[in-house]
DNA sequence: ATGATACCATAGACACGTCTATGGAAGTCC
DNA sequence: GGACTTCCATAGACGTGTCTATGGTATCAT
């Protein structure tokens, strides 16, 4: 019992992972299960034994997202042992390296016709505010400015990503630059 | 002759209109040439009257997209009268207010697997990045520190877009905040 | 009015994708 | 070793979407 749920677990984390992939690299629409059971050498009589049908899939990728792509960057930059700029520079460096925000703009797309995702994806982002204001905050900054400061960083990580800096061989001192201006000589 | 070119023109543009709302709504994939006969109140015959197939609709989606959406913000800017701070904040406001960046997500998804798109997303960007850097530089900044916050203000206007900061009643202010910081007192 | 052109409707062949029904293999439990 | 559970394959019904073939209508020049 133990182990067959262990077993279950894993093979459906294999769809959810390579749904993910799909919907990050072609959009959601682009999710087929006859594609997607092509690739992880299955067929669609497995698919179809882990999930209810195709909506079932999506709503857990959506909380495969959640807790892969963000919390485990806020958790790492909580625990972050040094000054608080370094803090900030830390994250935006993990941020890209890692291409946590990568798939956000095909998350942002498919929120504009799903009310689940759109839940999700403004969840998170409200998460990602409040961290970054709150490492403004530690920085000696007072409310206002911290949170003004954190939500242009996000969403210019946002943009970033969109913009796929990571194939910039340069991004590290672009980063670096950036991080400057945001903690700036105020 | 003139006459029927003209009214060829125009219908085609419907088309394209159509096909931008939809990928910008749902994405690339849920472009359907009977899905889009249906809201402009015709038939699939009549888009295959003006197209050759979907990929040349696409093809034509990412020439109206880059000229209707980023061009015209340019020379609205380029033609602004008074001092470079204020140029930057109006654009900042015209770029929201228009919602010009909106589309972007979804232009970035569909560039992930396409070509074309690819090539025309990251024209676009760099058209932006060089035009925001000349800006800052109109400030007064070196080089380096006005295309660092040139970038900074793009891909944070971005980021903003595909957070949806229009349905957000207090959008102006935040946009304000931000310029300041950009702009800044360094 | 006759022909040419632009624009659109209709019908259907064809491909692709979803989901169900069914059964088979391998391990677990008693 | 028989019953049970987990996981996957196969086959096919069914729906949806692409694209072609064909023809109809309106407009315009001659």
């Amino acid at each position: 019992m133990e182990k067959a749920e262990k077993r279950d677990a894993a093979s459906r984390e294999d769809w959810l992972a390579a749904a993910l992939k799909v919907i990050h690299e072609r959009g959601v629409e682009s999710v087929k299960v006859v594609a997607l059971a092509r690739t992880l050498g299955l067929t669609s009589g497995s698919f179809y034994w882990h999930f209810k049908n195709i909506q079932d899939l999506l709503d857990s990728v959506l909380e495969y997202w959640e807790n892969h792509l963000t919390s485990h960057i806020i958790e790492d930059a909580r625990a972050f042992e040094g000054p608080p700029a370094d803090r900030i520079l830390a994250l935006m460096k993990q941020v890209v390296r890692e291409g946590a925000a990568v798939p956000d703009s095909s998350i942002a797309v498919w929120a504009k016709s799903d009310a689940a995702a759109d839940a999700a994806y403004k969840r998170t982002i409200r998460r990602r505010f409040m961290f970054a204001a709150w490492m403004f905050r530690e920085l000696g900054l007072e409310a206002e400015e911290a949170a003004a400061r954190g939500r242009l960083m996000v969403t210019a990580l946002m943009g970033e990503a969109a913009n796929d800096i990571r194939s910039d061989p340069e991004w590290e001192r672009i980063i670096e630059h950036q991080w400057e201006i945001l903690v700036g000589r105020q």
